[in-house]
DNA sequence: TATTATTAGTTGCAATAGCAACTAATGTCA
DNA sequence: TGACATTAGTTGCTATTGCAACTAATAATA
């Protein structure tokens, strides 16, 4: 039973939490946009962006792309169907898969909010010359690529 | 009404939308790691490191540190005195006030811990050399402070 | 072609999040 | 001192999360 700490953990410098807490303040940021001016959270926004670059995508399709998990995704696709954002037609050759589009309501939503995250995005990124947007992109993707790796070998 | 996409917004090239998925990823590494083997949380756990920085700190010193909500706080904290990982005490001068520090079982977890999650940190980072660290260190940081700035004005 | 496995999507349920209202203690200031 | 404001922490309530079990459709295989 030891009575004291051998080593100190400093969160504040710890890199995970550091990543973290930087993380889930911008994406308060852009959630409250959302929510404020159109009563859509995070989630539903990347369903709705997903549609528009990708129209009659399924629902497992989403689920793919952004990694959200499906029953999160069927509810959300729920609200946004319920709202009249995106509409759903079924495949005739695959009962099972869902066809998913924004309706025109959606559509005009989603032309709403593209050149304003793009604003925002640019807003943020005003802290960064383009040499350091490119930096950082770089080491994002070269983050991103080896955690995956570290996920499966433990 | 419009019919058509006037732009559209490439999400997986979103700045935000990368660093909300890589930090996500990364999380989830670290989540498992304290909940496989020690069953924690990793707001339990971040409880549980700032105790270890600062011993005799308060819910309130927690919350400030951490930006732990105080109602996710509070619970958190019930549960790490139900385990006996933390104790409490209220202050003489002001008994609104706590006082929370690690027992020794929580010393002695805290002191598995804390290693395990140097290595794993390290293990994450072989993919940058010494400068990337930096670079990444130094741009984090002045996201960080630019995105708070942008809090306010909006 | 019958049996079994896989896939798409939904739903049940328990745990967590987070806002708002609350209690209790302390601080402020006329 | 007494009225009011602020602060620390808790609790109620509703919404969200996310795992696991489920239904229905399709695919694979013996």
């Amino acid at each position: 039973m030891s009575e004291i700490n051998k080593q100190i953990l400093t969160l504040e410098g710890f890199f995970p939490y550091k990543l973290s807490v930087s993380s889930n303040k911008i994406s308060g940021l852009f959630a409250d946009i959302y929510q404020d001016k159109f009563a859509l959270s995070i989630t539903q926004w990347r369903i709705m962006a997903i549609l528009g670059e990708y129209p009659d995508s399924s629902a497992d399709d989403v689920s793919n792309k952004t990694h959200i998990e499906k029953s999160i995704l069927s509810r959300a696709i729920n609200k946004l169907l319920q709202r009249n954002l995106i509409q759903r037609a079924f495949s005739e050759t695959d009962k099972r898969r869902s066809m998913l589009s924004l309706t025109s309501t959606g559509i005009d939503v989603y032309n709403e909010i593209v050149p304003l995250s793009y604003e925002y995005e640019k807003q943020l990124l005003t802290c960064f010359n383009a040499t350091e947007k490119a930096q950082f992109n770089t080491l994002l993707e070269k983050l991103c690529t080896h955690s995956d790796s570290l996920k499966g070998n433990n």
